[in-house]
This record gives structure tokens, C-alpha cells and sequence, in this order.
DNA sequence: GCTGGATGCGGCAATATTGCCGTGTTCATT
DNA sequence: AATGAACACGGCAATATTGCCGCATCCAGC
């Protein structure tokens, strides 16, 4: 049983689990394909003979096929390993939430939220502080809360320090205030030479996984974020995400007010029709390249401090986070 | 050879014809894979020998496969007859150049372009009256316009009137402007009972075809609009959209606004996590059902008057249309 | 209770994919 | 020129899908 089918059979399961009665191949195809995936009746066939014997599912009569409890049960666990389009939805709602005004440089923004040992402070602040300068952060604003202050919904803990960052999401909630519909195509590691975008080394689609992708590079230590600062040489995190082709001239044009207002981030605006760094885009659309916003915590980590990240940490005023000039001195 | 097949094939070759180096199997999935595409290098190596017989791609040393003159040919036609995304890309464009303001009631918003035979037009206005009255159409406006008249870059044939009709990706356009990323899932034919919304009959997803879904319903007189305005059983045009679950309520108020305006369309807004008249939905989003914009029209057809419809058809100033109570008099 | 149509089932066979693997080439470097 | 990594190729065999088909049930309506 190969990972493609486990997937589709989900799928067949979760049609049969969404039905109070049993179900046969002609009803759950049609199912299937209200859900924009195509499948014979007779493959549906074919996978609710395998569950039989799993004992996943059960015939009932010629009425169909039901889900056993065991089946019910396979399929809640599933759903935790293969939340599909979790992230996504979870990046929806906060980006939906931010109330950001890009005029007045004020309002809410979706932050991520990572913490550190308060002992590790004074080294990590240098090593993040290099990342800002060398521009690979997203904007160059962050807030730290030692013990006892809130940030939000959130407090250090006794030992620990607390680094919100701006989230990368944040911008597609600022394009969607100014009626630009930008859509997360997915995160990954992008290859930096001479301080220039080359390619996407590692991607991760957004709507496979449970975590922000960048949180798994972190962890996995598959960055390079330092050196990429220093030399100009190194891999980073980045997503990448689409707009409507008409909308490429604005989105130029609002890469550079977020640069003035501190929230930088945009590296790349594609062209129409054309793939950009590699990555092919459907007709209508252009691509565009952001950096991650937790590439300052990833060069922490790379320099050996332990941290715990969490992206789409939560929404945060803009107008509380302070410059990293002044955070990092 | 199979229709799934052929369409992965495509997708092979579309990579090769976008590189000037030939390619292997390796770097071939990769680039699929940059497209969210997952195919093996082996399978790829097993299409590109067939496309070798076919005479499509030919080897050059080991260093990969380029595309021969013929496979280009083959890719350009194929072009044509699997646009993918291209009515998705139309429609966003258009989306994108909306300026309709909902508080002030103006402003261009899409419309559909279709035509008929000047001679046909009395019984046309009364069908389509029906179908305004009976709220199966797209808000209550509409323009006729007659020979010597301009509408929009459209000008009647001497023998012909013209029918602009709002399309219902205006309501994309309006819920854009209020920060609701809308997305179309796929338009089809909905059953209708009691005047009630039951089920999708027919779907064709948006990105899979040229046309917009409900002109080649039309065209195919699958619909039956004229019963459902007259009895509240029958087939109408309608489509399916989807919105992140946070957004909902505020969908649903924007439903009454529309409605208001005389942009009436919204027939259904889903709740989350909830399958909406059974299409399923991905955790974080609610679906919604909007009508039709050509229904008036389609109904006409039924009623054994030679239409033609161009969905999507232009920009057009809210303002300059009319009550169809006043036109349709 | 009878009947037509819709739906369900699974055997069989033809395709379509994909993993495994041994053999060559290409290419950047040393 | 020598070398090793990265790729390319295609045979073979194991799976995965899917079309075709004959037959069993279910269900709504008469």
C-alpha cells in the first residue's frame, strides 16, 4: 500500500463517515467529485474491498458499504497526521483578523511567537541583530518580553524570554486590505547567492502539513540563515505565493511602501506567464517570493541556541513591536 | 491511451518546451513538483518513451529529452483544447478590474455579453421577466441594446440586440472590496425544489475548460429554468463559491447588502466545517452558492430562441444598467 | 405484490504506474 | 587526464487503476 493510496482511501473513508447511510461506488464518486477529486466507481470499489479486509469498513446488504467503529476511529487518527489544508486555514483566519492600516502604520498583524532561554539573550540578540542588518528578516521591527510582561495572550515563563516576529502572512493581509487576493503557493528553503534569490531548494506545501514549513527547517537545522547574513552565501526560508496577473504592478509598487514602513519582505515579483526562480505558475498569475519571518530565530538556532517556534503565533499591534536597531542594541 | 494520462503527459512536455537545456527524469519531477505535481522519475522516463514513438520528444545523448518540432506543434494545439486555468485567469482579471462601490451603487462591475435575433426579442423580454421576478436571476438589472447603440466594446449586428446581464463573479469583485477573499470552486446546474436549492447536478470545475460552465449547459438546453420560475421545480445555473470560515458571518450580511443594491445573489452561505448541499469543504472554510448570471438567458434558449453567450464578458458601469421592471415592461 | 430503473458487487483482463537496479554519460573539479 | 557526484536510460516485475460485464438488490410508484 503506497502513501498515494492510503490518501485517496482517506478520502473514500471520509465521504462513507460524512453519510448516516451505507453508500456504494456510483454515490461516493459523485461525492468525490463535488470535492474536485476524480475516482472510478469501480477503483472506489477496489479500495472498499481492501478496508473489508482491514476491517475498516462493512457491507450492508447491496445498500452500500458503512464504517466499522474501527474505521471511524482509523480515520480520526488519520485526520491528525494528514491534517490537509490545516495551516492554510489557520493562516486564513488571522490574516482575516489583521486590522492593520498601512497608511497610519498601525493595527494589528499576524506574529509569530518563539521563546528562548533567558540566559542565551545577549547572544541571540547579536546573531538576530545581523540577520535584520543584512536584511533577511521580514521587516525589521520585533518585540522581546522578558518574564513578567505580556505579550499578548502569551507569558514568558520564569526562565524564558519571548521574540515576536512579524509573520510573512502578515503581507498577504496587507495586499488583501489594498484588494490584492494573494494566495500562499507553499514555504520553503531558497538558496542565496551573492545576496540573490537563486532557487527553492526544499518545498512544503502549505495545505500537507500541520506546521508552518519553515518551522520544520528550524527544527531539522537545514538553514543557513548566518551565513547567508555574512557572506551573502547560504539558504533561507521564503514562501512563495501568487496573484492575479494584473495586480503585478501594485504589488510592486507595495513591496516598496512596505519597505518604508518597516515591513519589508517582499523579494520578487514575477511576470506574467513567466515561472519565476523555476517555479511554474498557471496562466493569469504571477508569482512573488516573501521572505520568512522567522529567519532571525532560525540563525539562533544554527548558532546553537535551543528555541521554540511557533508561526501564526497570533495577531499583535504593529505599533507595539519596536525597531530591531533599537531591541538589539 | 487515457484522458488523465494525456493531460500528465502534457504537463511533462510543457516542462521540457520551457527549458532550452534538455531534461531528464530528475529534473523534470522536480519541476513538477514546483507546480505542486507529483509524478515519479520513473513514470516520467515511461512518458517521455512514448512521446519518443510518437515522434514528440527524442533523446539527445544522455543528457535528457528535448521536445522535437512536432511536439511543439502538439503542445500548441493541445493548448487550445485544455486551457487550463484560463477561465479562472479571465475571471480574475476582470475581478481585479471592478470598481464598483457598494455604498455608492456604482461603478463597473462583470457582465455577460449575449445576443439574439432582433425578431425574437418581445417573447425574450417576456421569459426573461419571469425568470427576473421569480429571483433565479443575478440582481434585478439589465441592458438591452439595439442596433446603433454602443455597449460597452460591444456593438449590435444590424439584425441582433444585445443582452448585458451582471455575472455572478461581480459578487467576487464586491466581496473583494470589503477584504473576503472569495474563491470559485465550480460552477454547474443546481436542482431546484420548491424553489428550494437541493443539489448540484452537473459540476465543471473552473479550471478545467474554456468556457464558462453555464454556457455550455445552455448551449446543451440542460437547464430548466423556465419550470423553476414557474413552478419552483427545475435545473438552474449556479455556482459555488468558498470563503475562510471566519469571513462567513460577515457573508452573510453582505448577502442582505447585495440584495438591497440590486445585486442579489447570494442563495446560500454555508456554516464551517459544514458540507454545504453535500460538497464537502476543507477544514476553515465555508462554501456558498450564488446564481447564475445567464439564467434569464437560458431560459430563453429553452423557450426555442437561438442565443449566443459570452460569460465574462466585460466591464461594465453598474449605473448605465436598468431594472429589468422598467425594460422588461 | 409487481416492475423498471438505479445502484451495488466483484471477477477478469487490460492498462497505467512505480520501485529496483545495473549501465552509461556528463560535468565540474582536482 | 582522473574522479566522483549527479543524472539519464530502460528492462523487469510488482502494484495500482480502471473498463467491461453479468448478476443481485433496493426502492419508488402503480
Amino acid at each position: 500500500m503506497d502513501e498515494r493510496s492510503r490518501r485517496k482511501i482517506l478520502d473514500v473513508l471520509r465521504v462513507l463517515s460524512e453519510s448516516e447511510k451505507p453508500l456504494g461506488g456510483t454515490r461516493i464518486a459523485h461525492a468525490l467529485a463535488l470535492a474536485g477529486k476524480d475516482m472510478s466507481q469501480r477503483t472506489i470499489r477496489y479500495y472498499l474491498s481492501l478496508t473489508d479486509t482491514e476491517g475498516l469498513t462493512e457491507q450492508v446488504g447491496r445498500r452500500g458499504r458503512r464504517l466499522t467503529e474501527m474505521g471511524s476511529r482509523e480515520l480520526e487518527t488519520a485526520y491528525v497526521a494528514d491534517k490537509v489544508g490545516f495551516v492554510a486555514a489557520r493562516a486564513e483566519a488571522l490574516i482575516f483578523g489583521m486590522d492593520y492600516k498601512l497608511r497610519q502604520g498601525r493595527g494589528r498583524v499576524v506574529v509569530n511567537m518563539s521563546t528562548l532561554d533567558r540566559a542565551d539573550l545577549p547572544r541571540a540578540k547579536e546573531v538576530m541583530r545581523r540577520v535584520f542588518q543584512a536584511g533577511y528578516s521580514l521587516g525589521e521591527r520585533l518585540l522581546i518580553g522578558e518574564p513578567g510582561q505580556r505579550m499578548g495572550n502569551f507569558t514568558p515563563q520564569p526562565n524564558e524570554v519571548v521574540v515576536a516576529t512579524v509573520c510573512s502572512v502578515s503581507v498577504n493581509g496587507v495586499a488583501l486590505a489594498e484588494g490584492m487576493p494573494m494566495t500562499n503557493r507553499f514555504g520553503g528553503l531558497l538558496l542565496v547567492s551573492e545576496h540573490r534569490p537563486v532557487r527553492f531548494t526544499q518545498i512544503i506545501n502549505y495545505d500537507g502539513t500541520t506546521l508552518d514549513p519553515l518551522e520544520i527547517f528550524i527544527k531539522g537545522q537545514m538553514t543557513s540563515v548566518q551565513r547567508a547574513a555574512e557572506t551573502g552565501e547560504g539558504v533561507i526560508g521564503a514562501s512563495f505565493r501568487e496573484i492575479p496577473a494584473p495586480a503585478a504592478e501594485k504589488a510592486r509598487r507595495l513591496a516598496a511602501r512596505l519597505e518604508r514602513s518597516g515591513l519589508g519582505g517582499i523579494l520578487l515579483v514575477g511576470r506574467p506567464g513567466q515561472p519565476l526562480l523555476e517555479v511554474p505558475l498557471p496562466p493569469g498569475r504571477v508569482g512573488m517570493v516573501v521572505r520568512g519571518g522567522l529567519n532571525p530565530l532560525a540563525a539562533v538556532e544554527e548558532a546553537g541556541i535551543a528555541t521554540s517556534n511557533r508561526a501564526f503565533g497570533q495577531l499583535f499591534p504593529f505599533e507595539q513591536l519596536r525597531s530591531y536597531r533599537e531591541v538589539l542594541k
